[in-house]
DNA sequence: CTGTTAGCGCATTCAT
DNA sequence: ATGAATGCGCTAACAG
């Protein structure tokens, strides 16, 4: 591998020179820039950024974590950030922890050691206090989908009560006679959000033997297919339509799946709403009712705040934000009319 | 950031014997490694891995180069990638370089930078010439769905022509009377394979009248969505019943849409054939007849040959690889019997 | 078994 | 404008 020696070398120069034309701050006279440059060319040269980093104290990446890659809502976050950080000069490492605490600290630990200059965290299972201990390193972080009590965190939420509720009302609206609200995983306070607002409007309209049930279930769409199948089983609503809340688009994809299995009609005899507005909603079969959070705008918005931090002085004291992004309810085919 | 010293200083120990029991290679005493273990503990101490990395001349991190995170194939390719190399102790950086080989550049020159110890490369823009230079710098690579003439890199394949070809020989025998072949990149010798064997199985299957025509297409969604457009608009074939074969599910999906847009029913007047088998391809409307490839074998085993070349001796000589994996026909909703 | 020392590749003073 | 020297945090001889 070469180094910075043997350009100094083969362009008559000291290794300083060499450090000041690659890093294109000090004053150095044309021809021994143009000596380094040729240098480079010919030799190839890299820096090696392990060494750069020593000395500078910064690595110029950004630790991603997230639960799950090939979860859309994820993928397309991270695509996002990605895109918004390289247009900083930054990258992004990213981290897929599987919905797992262990995995996320066993990546938080890789990922300091590798010197990341800042963490966007949008994996859900640390503990607040793991959080905050992390905060305390004085690392950039900016959380996403979270409730952290720290002035040092920024956070980034979306209104996942609203979202709940509107499905809800969306559902009722419908004419819907029976309710299935499929919970998110309980550590997580989106899915207690989404769940609190659907439940706030079933006790607010329900009327007359209307009811409605909640099942703990998880993001994951195999285990929302196979919560549907043991609840199908068991109870027999083959003379009430009902109405199914799943708490993400996965869910509602593995919902949909079971439905299907069973010939049971989407939307005829029963509707669904999911949460997220995956890229894949509208491909579905039928085509996904859902909750639209922008989730670009979202990936955006995290890298900003984070490279905000980055590049602010030592002594600027930036106040940590708190963003509460709105959601929207997106009407397509797995819901409809039924009275 | 507490380093080396500050843990030998409070555990009264040198520096080594701290590195000592990080490491856990030499041979310490019970206590000395009981004070340094403790010492590390009280002032949670993460090693730097840019120093360590400088000196062992490691990173033990892998460059893993894809073109869309947000395209399904990539996402669970990359999921299984990282789930292999993390339990080697490796961890995956990734690289988004949506299809453009001057982001490729960028980001191989930032992982050569970074130290990587290997490159997988899944992205396929790259010109040969300058992948063999990256060869000639000895660090292992392990090249997905590409054609490279080296004894030094590693080869994974699937058997595209084969693909291709049960494609079209599905299409016709379900009695479509029409064919259209929507073409990947050109710069992608998958892309041709596919074609390829869709063309051979054209020529030698059809009889009086039947005709197909091959538009050159992409791998996203979108843009296969207006070259299907502007071809329907162009040309009239209600009369005839159309068999459509994708060249990847990506781009199905764009055909499906429009199709559906254009209110031609799938599958009774037009048939459509993906290919990768995504894990949406059952979720879709309706569930995509596709061709299969095990992403999660491919990604396993391009992670295993790499860590091979990795935990080599210098003077080992293993033989680059050069595997080609088989593809299957899997037939759900978006084609049938039509005759 | 343990401490001292050199050096990895580089940025950054400090002289000149 | 430029070179010599220092040190970032660590591992790996080396000596004892």
């Amino acid at each position: 591998m070469v180094s910075i020696n043997d350009v100094a070398a083969r362009a008559n120069v000291s290794i300083s020179t060499v450090s000041r034309v690659i890093n294109q701050n000090a004053n150095v006279s044309r021809e021994k820039e143009e000596a380094v440059l040729r240098a480079v060319d010919e030799l190839d040269y890299i820096p090696n950024g392990l060494a750069q980093g020593l000395v500078t104290k910064k690595s110029k990446s950004i630790g991603v974590l997230i639960a799950d890659v090939a979860n859309l809502y994820y993928s397309y976050l991270v695509k996002s950030i990605e895109k918004e950080l390289r247009t900083a000069g930054y990258y992004a490492v990213i981290g897929n922890t599987e919905w797992e605490a262990k995995r996320e600290k066993e990546y938080i630990r890789h990922l300091i050691q590798r010197q990341v200059d800042g963490f966007i965290l949008a994996s859900t299972s640390l503990s607040e206090k793991y959080i905050n201990q992390l905060a305390e390193k004085d690392i950039p972080i900016v959380v996403l989908d979270r409730e952290i009590k720290s002035d040092k965190i920024d956070i980034i939420r979306i209104n996942d009560y609203k979202g709940g509720y509107q499905a809800a009302e969306h559902l009722i609206e419908c004419g819907y006679e029976y309710f299935i609200h499929l919970k998110g995983p309980g550590f997580t306070v989106t899915a207690a959000d989404r769940s609190r607002g659907f439940k706030d409007c079933m006790q607010e309209h329900l009327i007359n033997g209307q009811n409605y049930v909640m099942l703990s279930s998880s993001f994951v769409e195999e285990e929302s297919a196979k919560k549907m199948a043991s609840f199908l089983e068991k109870n027999n609503y083959k003379n009430k339509k009902i109405g199914i809340f799943a708490a993400n688009d996965a869910s509602a994809f593995g919902v949909l799946k079971e439905l299907k299995r069973r010939r049971i009609k989407v939307p005829e005899e029963a509707g669904v709403v999911g949460f997220d507005n995956v890229n894949f909603a509208e491909y579905s079969s039928p085509a996904l009712t859902t909750i639209n959070r922008s989730i670009a705008d979202v990936g955006k918005l995290s890298a900003e705040i984070l490279l905000e931090n980055l590049n602010k002085d030592e002594n600027d004291v930036v106040k940590a934000q708190n963003k509460n992004l709105d959601v929207e309810l997106i009407i397509r085919e797995s819901t409809a009319q039924v009275n």
